[in-house]
DNA sequence: ATAATTATTTAGATTTGCCTAAATAATATA
DNA sequence: TATATTATTTAGGCAAATCTAAATAATTAT
């Protein structure tokens, strides 16, 4: 078994790559698990000696096959407790990833299929994350940011990128939810800002294209 | 805040204070914990610094009042979470104790209100043991064991004593489960065995004084 | 291309929790 | 009561994960 501080650090890398690049810095990790890069240097050592990532001085990490699945698992218990702690415990947006981060690594297999089951098998965490099934399968959803939206095509809010607390809890206080049916009534050339009718609220909306664009939505008739 | 391992020798002190004792061996705690004596005594001292204990050298220990407090916390989150998994999860009677074992250390005391609330504030966990409000204060039913029923008088299982899993999927099998009602019909002198109908069954039933007396019973009208 | 800067690694220590072996105290037995 | 046994503590070490400071490699700027 892995301890908690090696799935931590397969975590980060695992971040650091779904954000782009091939290889990935002792500087970024250390950044992402708050430690001294010479702290992530020794682990680095470690994970390499278990064969849980590719690691060569100087060169930068990737992760093997067993590193990223061990690292899709625990993305899967983090999303599936997030879920939990929202829609069964009804906390908000913002407090569940400190919660989910303590949560994600318990382990027990039989857990997690019945906490997945319990909760209907969602496909989605509360940020509009996908959650990954059993076997480590994303089944992505064909999301495009709000700020890409065209003019009087209703579509419904699916998710966020910006997942800091001071977005989320803005969101929330202007009635942006998960679900929620949008329709653009303009997009303003000078500045990509947006005017939109937000279901539920009669009047009119207006955000900026850099808020726009840290919302996920989908056409309301996609499959 | 606590290390895990703190907890769980606090807990372990807990437990054997509560099985009568005044002063408590560090044998008997590594015992529990499953560690060596000599590591028992460095965490001792390291208890007794931070004013978890009250210990002396060769003297034993007893909790001190913040002692006994971080120790009943823990239990009130491990008997939450033990009805969680068996309530909402499905899980059964003997198959939680592990699973809970890690859940109790997770920190976040918003987590625990909410998931005390979401189960409808329960007052005893999946075996019958109370289960301590927020304030440590624990609601203790007046059950009495099976084995000391007065024949004829209907009672209800509240919970059991003996907890291993063997005993538990014994219990299961054979049909009993929290809630259930029991009437002695007779109660043998030689053995002390009883007979009885299980609520829901027809067949009258035979069970030990061993068995008789590890299940805890309410009479069925007692406030 | 050389120098300056930045990133990474090595070296040596620290902390936590654990271990074994040896010493000492407490308890039980003869 | 003296001795044997058992329990507890001390001493010295180890492994995991971290740190700071120093050394080295890679990158960027001149």
């Amino acid at each position: 078994m892995h301890s908690l501080t090696e799935e931590n650090y397969l975590k980060a890398i695992y971040k650091l790559l779904e954000k782009g690049e091939k290889k990935i810095s002792t500087t970024a990790i250390a950044a992402l698990v708050e430690t001294a890069p010479a702290s992530v240097t020794d682990m680095l050592k470690k994970l390499a000696e278990k064969k849980l990532i590719r690691y060569e001085k100087y060169q930068g990490v990737t992760l093997s096959g067993s590193g990223k699945k061990v690292a899709v698992d625990i993305i899967r218990k983090h999303r599936l407790w997030e879920f939990f702690l929202v829609e069964k415990l009804g906390f908000s947006w913002d407090q569940v990833h400190d919660i989910a981060e303590q949560l994600e690594h318990i382990k027990s297999e039989a857990l997690i299929t019945r906490l997945d089951h319990f909760l209907g098998n969602p496909k989605a965490d509360p940020h509009g994350d996908p959650i990954p099934d059993e076997h480590g399968v994303f089944h992505a959803l064909n999301t495009i940011p709000l700020s890409a939206v065209t003019v009087n095509v209703p579509v419904i809010i699916t998710g966020v990128i910006d997942h800091r607390p001071v977005f989320l809890r803005f969101l929330e206080k202007e009635g942006y939810a998960l679900g929620k049916k949008i329709l653009v009534k303009e997009k303003l050339e000078i500045d990509q800002s947006v005017t939109l009718l937000l279901s539920g609220s009669k009047k009119l909306k207006h955000i900026s294209h850099d808020v726009a664009r840290n919302i996920l939505v989908l056409p309301e008739k996609t499959k």
